[in-house]
DNA sequence: GTGAAGATTAACT
DNA sequence: GTTAATCTTCACA
């Protein structure tokens, strides 16, 4: 497992976001560890894109992490119950983020049950365990104290996994409740793994199949 | 200071 | 398919 790099982060999000499917998200946390196959992600450039709270860049205390350089967590509560977790992208200055949405399950799944409140490990729960941003964050045992930690140097990474490579078959569809970003809600920002079952909606149009990636 | 909306989820009918 | 839960953030006064 090789752990990504400041430089991995330091590019244009959609990049960052298509790049990370297939990754490992890693929490060293004192209950245990727990990890998980990034499946689903989506891409935010505050510069350009309504859809992002940065938009038009738009400086407050939430976004400022953005600002800064990649790497770092942009962490936030969405509709006072659920974090969000994201990944800060693109250079110093450049306010772009990537926002975790579905993983699969890799290790510590009783763990991740526990901090679901689930009892049993059914195959249902297992998918069921991290298929959505505010999911995964609670299974993961991220919430927002981790805001604006550090993934390159810190209990929570992202690791390559340098073992089996295997080949990954990517879909770029329109992202996930932004309905009120106006024409930027067509935008193909949300990447998929397509054949797998642990995304957190299903269906897509095969039309948003692209080519198949190394991982 | 006030108010409206939200990058969601689970539990309903 | 519809709706409640629940509270931070941001725009505006």
């Amino acid at each position: 497992m090789k752990i990504l790099t400041r430089e991995f982060y330091s590019r244009h999000s959609w990049e960052v976001a298509r790049d990370i499917l297939g990754k490992i998200l890693v929490h060293e946390s004192p209950d245990g560890v727990t990890s998980g196959k990034i499946v689903e992600v989506e891409a935010y450039d505050g510069t350009i894109d309504k859809a992002s709270h940065a938009y038009n860049n738009l400086r407050t205390n939430r976004t400022e992490i953005q600002f800064g350089p990649a790497g770092f967590t942009y962490i936030y509560l969405i509709y006072g119950m659920h974090c969000c977790f994201n990944v800060v992208a693109d250079e110093i200055e450049a306010p772009g983020a990537v926002l975790i949405r579905a993983l699969e399950p890799v290790d510590g799944l009783e763990l991740m049950c526990a901090r679901r409140g689930l009892k049993n490990l059914s195959h249902k729960s297992m998918i069921e365990l991290c298929n959505g941003p505010g999911k995964l964050c609670s299974a993961m045992g991220i919430n927002t104290n981790f805001y604006g930690s550090d993934l390159v140097n810190g209990p929570l990474y992202i690791a390559e996994d340098t073992w089996g490579q295997d080949t990954i078959e990517v879909a770029a569809t329109p992202r996930i409740g932004i309905d009120h970003a106006g024409e930027d809600k067509h935008l193909l920002w949300r990447f998929i793994i397509a054949n797998s079952p642990y995304i957190s909606r299903m269906k897509f149009s095969k039309d948003y199949l692209s080519s198949s990636t190394d991982k």
